[in-house]
DNA sequence: TTCCCTGTGCAACACTATAACATGCGAGTG
DNA sequence: CACTCGCATGTTATAGTGTTGCACAGGGAA
């Protein structure tokens, strides 16, 4: 009856370049398998999504890869995110319009995200207890399941109860 | 431990008048309470959402608006749905940038919709069993929840079992 | 009357995403 | 080697969704 954490919320002052090596290194590894190709595009707008642990918007990728780039348009990065997507290595957040990294892509799922209103910082759960309930819920009206968009909004514990010296105004460490 | 269901799905042959006659009197009612106005072109808007139990786009009920009051533009829809959210007559699916009428407008909540992939029917959920285990799974992480947006796709009842002569094509009755 | 508040009209714009077609480029094949 | 087939990318344009800013109209309060 655990929660099925995919993705915690970080501390301020964990190494994040861990984060990211590793996303890389797992897609990377996850793509090679699977006989797709993790292009400089497709590996670069992975990257810059990782930069964070905040979603990130469509067009705000753009630009940054527009600084290295000049030929990128708006198909260029909708093409990367729908590989990343399809490829399960990033998730789309509705509510925001924006793309997050995920953090266990080896195994298909749809996350549940909890999303913090203040710093931006999103966690993603897979729990397989809120997808019973609302399977349960969903076949007593006689609805077949077949994907979920579930989303939690409000704070985040170091904006609930920051401590001094807590930086709360940003997810991107 | 039932289920609270706010709109269940309804059948082909319901009697759909009732259902825009008595949403657009529980409005009026609710406004008046409350000392806010149903203008003319903000009751038209939500008569245009329940002309169906689906979602519908903006733009959609913009064009048809327009075809009875030239001067609409996407501002009036706008602000009549951004009237119609912040009093609780409306949702917003994000997942499908439209909006559907609330079945339960007289005390504020955030439903949980069950959205079928063919016909395009949605039933609205208020269920406490699912916002308690979503509150307890996100709790775990130190997480204060303040809103959800949750909506599952899948079949309803009469697109997964249809019986002959029955109509699965559409919601707008 | 004058003032103020709210709702609406109107024009332009910002943001999000897709369509359609051209180009490049490498893997396989004869 | 030439050939071509498939996929990724380049390029331009367009569709779809939502907002800003300012002007104007009406009704109630001072
Ligand atoms: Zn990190
Ligand atoms: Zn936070
Ligand atoms: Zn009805
Ligand atoms: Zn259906």
């Amino acid at each position: 009856m655990a929660t099925s954490v995919v993705t915690p919320f970080k501390h301020a002052d964990h190494d994040h370049g861990h984060c990211v090596d590793d996303a890389l290194a797992q897609a990377e590894r996850q793509c090679r398998q699977r006989g797709v190709r993790l292009t400089p595009i497709r590996r670069r707008v992975l990257e810059l999504i990782w930069n964070g642990h905040a979603p990130v918007k469509a067009y705000d990728l753009l630009d940054r890869l527009r600084a290295e780039r000049r030929s990128a348009a708006p198909p260029t990065v909708y093409r990367a995110l729908d590989f990343l997507l399809e490829e399960g290595l990033i998730h789309r957040i509705e509510s925001l319009n924006a793309y997050i990294g995920c953090g266990s892509p080896a195994h298909p799922h749809v996350g549940q995200f909890l999303i913090c209103e203040q710093c931006h910082a999103v966690a993603e759960l897979d729990d397989n207890d809120v997808h019973r309930v609302l399977s349960a819920k969903a076949g007593e009206l006689g609805f077949l399941v077949s994907s979920q968009t579930i989303e939690i909004n409000g704070l985040c514990p170091l904006c609930r109860d920051p401590s001094p010296g807590t930086a709360t105004g940003s997810a991107s460490g």
